[in-house]
DNA sequence: CGCGGCATGTCACTTGGTGACATCACCGTA
DNA sequence: TACGGTGATGTCACCAAGTGACATGCCGCG
């Protein structure tokens, strides 16, 4: 038997997601998490920069999937096609976490410094994507909208999948939202009266 | 003569934004903006809520504008041409203040947790531009993906808008963008190969 | 056997942020 | 003129996030 109890992060995160879910995000304090997962506070932020980052684990995971999904898509996919196929292999991975997920979501949705935290991993998401596509050749600009736009249709879709029951619903709330949004920009300009 | 120098907020404002742009913002304290504008650290926290909002006093005013031209914007308009109805008000809003727009730019884009800031303050905008839009009659998620890309669209813009040196290009900076953002939604999809 | 690495603990410290209470010029009113 | 209320500010004590320096002690390796 080894010296320490195994997956000192892991244990952090459960223990984290658990308090927060209970008593709410900024009444848990990372003495408690800690003390939660067997450890201390010090040893917290060896794991984690910051308190709320214990949340966030995940989303380097999410960020690599979808990235390799644009650079693998096929050359003659454009911008938008290339991101999309991205989405597919991101609807699969989190098939498998509904549960978990959703208390996630429950967490952040209820807590202003999450969601600044949320909000700038999608950035960062849509910067690395916006990278990838301009090593496809897309030229700046287009890169960085077609990336974000992506980002936005799947953040939109994510927070509906939460919001309801069949875990495997994840790709078409996606397919729904990219179709909204086609055709809100479609409807865009009509004849500029003036 | 009143009791006290006018302006208190003001004066913390300015402080603060010297300070950051000398200094940075992780290395200067809030006693060190107090005592610049002659004030106490718990009087700078009567006014901002904390030592990031002291850079983001002006957003609301952005944000009532555009949701004012965007409730005001004629009753025929589509969503997306209401959203870029507000984006002429706000455009003109900016127009004089390039100069510390700049500054400011400069201190949030050196800063993450800044940047989380300003991405909060987008969403924030973007459901508000949604709000109005629903009050339209614009259907749900089409509201939120019209309101949301309008922000991005500004959001881009006015990122290369500080970049350069014309007060007066913002306008045409959102038009090149929105142009952009057309062409990739436009391609896309293509036939849907398999 | 001994030694060094590595995950963790201990401790002291800075800073953001808050609650309770004190201060005191200003203002209206008797 | 005196007097009491109001409101912006100051003072003080405190909590929690986060960090740097150093201590500890199993584990594996020579």
């Amino acid at each position: 038997m080894s010296r320490w109890k195994p997956d000192a992060a892991g244990r952090l995160v459960k223990a984290a997601i658990t308090l927060f879910d209970e008593h709410g995000y900024e009444a848990t304090t990372v003495a408690e998490i800690a003390e939660a997962a067997g450890l201390t506070k010090r040893t917290f932020f060896r794991y984690f920069a910051d308190k709320r980052e214990v949340l966030f684990m995940g989303s380097a995971e999410l960020q690599d999937r979808w990235v390799t999904a644009v650079r693998d898509a096929p050359a003659r996919a454009g911008a938008m096609e290339a991101v999309d196929r991205g989405l597919d292999a991101v609807a699969e991975l989190f098939g498998e976490r509904h549960a978990f997920a959703r208390v996630r979501a429950r967490v952040i949705a209820a807590n202003p410094e999450l969601k600044e935290r949320e909000l700038i991993k999608l950035t960062k998401l849509a910067d690395a994507l916006a990278a990838a596509l301009h090593a496809r050749g897309v030229a700046d600009t287009a890169a960085e909208l077609a990336a974000q736009t992506g980002v936005t249709v799947f953040h939109s879709a994510f927070a509906r999948w939460v919001r309801q029951d069949d875990p495997e619903a994840l790709r078409r709330l996606i397919d729904d939202s990219f179709a909204d949004l086609r055709e809100v920009i479609a409807g865009y300009p009509r004849l500029p009266e003036e």
